[in-house]
DNA sequence: GTCAACTTTTGATGGGCGTCGTACTATGGC
DNA sequence: GCCATAGTACGACGCCCATCAAAAGTTGAC
């Protein structure tokens, strides 16, 4: 068939409106998940989750994916047999102000620290 | 004796710069920690432990206060028989820019939504 | 010194979450 | 069709955390 990216697939995501703050702190609480996004918002184009450097096994990984998407702080979507995230960084800005980019400028992760 | 504020024998304060990301994240998703954190916030004076309007046991309360506390969120000190708090919004501002107000700027929480 | 008010400490309990291994599904290329 | 690649679903395990009840410590008032 003609379609190669097939975002109807995934239904997870929350609409703007629904996302909370609850949600998005138990989400952005893990060091994982949090350097997901950071790898995220660092990237300019949208992210395999293959690509992404974590140090979890790939089940975790899918499972972190899920808690972030579930939360409405990325949106993922098929390409063939890629599955493709981006940061929603407008959805967010607009439901809780200030809150991704305080956290994405509050320190380098201490186990990144430069030397 | 003439001693009636004794910062001293509190001695969990982690300096301004010890202030980091993870222990604020961790202290400050849990909702019950939020709202004392609200409160205080709203509050123009210290509060006394006692005062406050929470959903738990002052046994977990007492918790939810240490964890404050060793995260840098809020200081302790005696005055007689009271526990005061006092938000340090200064220090935290300067540990993490702008992450405390987008909290407190994000939703009435739900739980305390008026009619 | 004794009593009462305020908070803490200790120990126990229960639930939730992060982690993983294995088995499974889905897509694309041959 | 068959195989390889990408990611998921399921189930299990261990640990950490919020919660509490009961007992103990501190301080101030009398």
């Amino acid at each position: 068939m003609a379609a190669r990216i097939a975002t109807e697939r995934i239904t997870d995501h929350p609409d703007a409106s629904e996302i909370a703050l609850q949600s998005v702190l138990e989400a952005l609480v893990d060091p994982v998940r949090r350097g997901i996004v950071r790898q995220l918002a660092a990237s300019d184009t949208d992210v395999r989750c293959g690509t992404f450097d974590i140090s979890v096994t790939r089940t975790t990984g899918t499972h972190h994916f899920k808690v972030l998407r579930q939360a409405g702080i990325i949106r993922q979507y098929y390409e063939g047999t890629a599955k493709m995230n981006t940061l929603r960084r407008a959805d967010l800005e607009r439901a809780l102000p200030g809150l991704l980019d305080a956290i994405l400028a509050a320190e380098v992760e201490p186990t990144l620290t430069p030397a």
